[in-house]
DNA sequence: CGGCGGGTTGACCCGAATCAAAGTGCGTGG
DNA sequence: CCACGCACTTTGATTCGGGTCAACCCGCCG
């Protein structure tokens, strides 16, 4: 059913996190130590590392035992699972300020593949600190406890947005789950091959619809080609099928 | 797209737990308050209520706030959600010993429409108690972690198992699915239309399937109708697809 | 220059949606 | 107790969206 390129396993580049890597995070003010808990990274900084990864780069695999969460500095990570016909999956997308690999705290193995779609960086944090802040501060609880609770909407939403409904109208809902953080700016879309991993549909008929949406001017191409513009309202209209 | 009969509205019946209760709980040995924390039910008892619904009574909806979290005894309740083209999605099925409405403790509205499918027993347990109980036991937290993680495990399996592959596969992981905790005993069936809301898939095409699957003889009925038994095997190599 | 990874497009066919009509079992009220 | 109505299921006929297979284009890199 899916074929498969091989992808790069490991990171591109890692090195530890400095003062400055905080300073200047790209994820400030979303995510896992945030606005309270930004103080804490001051001396928490030590156990960080911060990973560079290429887009198809391999961070981890299904079924890896992780003694590590993962927090997207920037870029787009996505969690694969395969079905028992074969059939590859993306379950879900991973953005800047979110925290992957959180099954790691419960000590159970991966239970995704995850691998670069863009160029991403992140900031490495183990395991260990995650667990000794929440011991240190019990508010922090309610960070990762929120952080779960955000994964869970999103699988929710690729069940109800991105699983059913026709063709048209899911290729429509990813742009505007793609668009929605991006505030009007241009937004990324995934070559067609993921974009069918994601909607349940082929790759070709995945191409077929944005390519039919560029020609019916619904959305435009920035200069960059893997970036596109369009109508929220309009996209909202084909979205509801 | 999908009609929707009007469900009834509130529980069918509801009274304070006993310590009895508690001893024979049908969920014994599994979810939150099981081993280690079984001695903790003793006191925290006061608070628990149980619940009592009857086939499509709702117990609660999108956007309700909950102060509650509920503990299956028995039975088996439906989550729901509504795509932007107004399509109902069951996106998860709860069962003996599953935990719900965990997005309470964070304070956040209620992201699913809980209905209950067959018969159903409930233990109710206030907010207030998981998050004393967290404070009073730190390993506590482990275990609300845990009913986290396998509530996105499940809504993972939604997505690889039950919305990928032709409709003959997606009835057949559903049918392993639902059998894969009744140790060869018979397993109970959702009506039609439910079959279709979890599969993505119309009610027409899943009676078909169903019945295919009966007259081809891999599955057979039951004295109940809505029960089946089938072999494993058999059902694992349609499944693949 | 040639090869390759991605994207596009076309022709064809099949699986599932849709629309429609009976069949079955069950609870209620006459 | 039977008959009626209702909810659910089954089955059929037809349509249509999307899968499949295949050819071709384009830009990039060795």
């Amino acid at each position: 059913m899916t074929t498969k390129t091989q992808f790069r396993v490991g990171v591109h580049a890692s090195r530890r996190a400095t003062p400055a890597d905080c300073a200047t995070c790209p994820a400030e003010g979303i995510g896992l130590f945030s606005g309270a808990f930004r103080a804490q990274r001051a001396y928490l900084i030590e156990g960080f590392r911060i990973l560079q990864l290429a887009p198809q780069d391999t961070l981890y695999r299904y079924g890896d035992t992780a003694e590590c969460v993962f927090i997207l500095r920037y870029g787009m990570i996505k969690l694969l699972r395969y079905s028992s016909g074969g059939e590859e999956r993306i379950v879900r997308l991973a953005r800047r300020g979110d925290t992957i690999g959180l099954d790691a705290l419960s000590g159970t193995a991966c239970r995704h593949t995850a691998v670069a779609v863009t160029p991403t960086a992140l900031c490495r944090v183990p395991t260990r600190v995650v667990i000794d802040e929440e011991k240190a501060d019990p508010r922090f609880i309610d960070r990762v406890m929120a952080e779960m609770q955000g994964e869970l909407d999103q699988a929710d939403l690729f069940l109800t947005e991105l699983s059913t409904g026709n063709a048209h109208s899911r290729v429509a809902r990813l742009m505007l789950y793609l668009a929605e953080r991006e505030q009007g700016r241009d937004c990324f879309i995934p070559m067609r091959e993921d974009i069918g991993a994601l909607l349940g549909i082929t790759m070709e008929t995945a191409s077929r619809i944005v390519s039919e949406f560029r020609h019916r001017g619904l959305i435009r191409g920035s200069k960059d080609a893997q970036r596109i513009l369009f109508d929220v309202a309009e996209m909202q209209r084909v979205a509801a099928g």
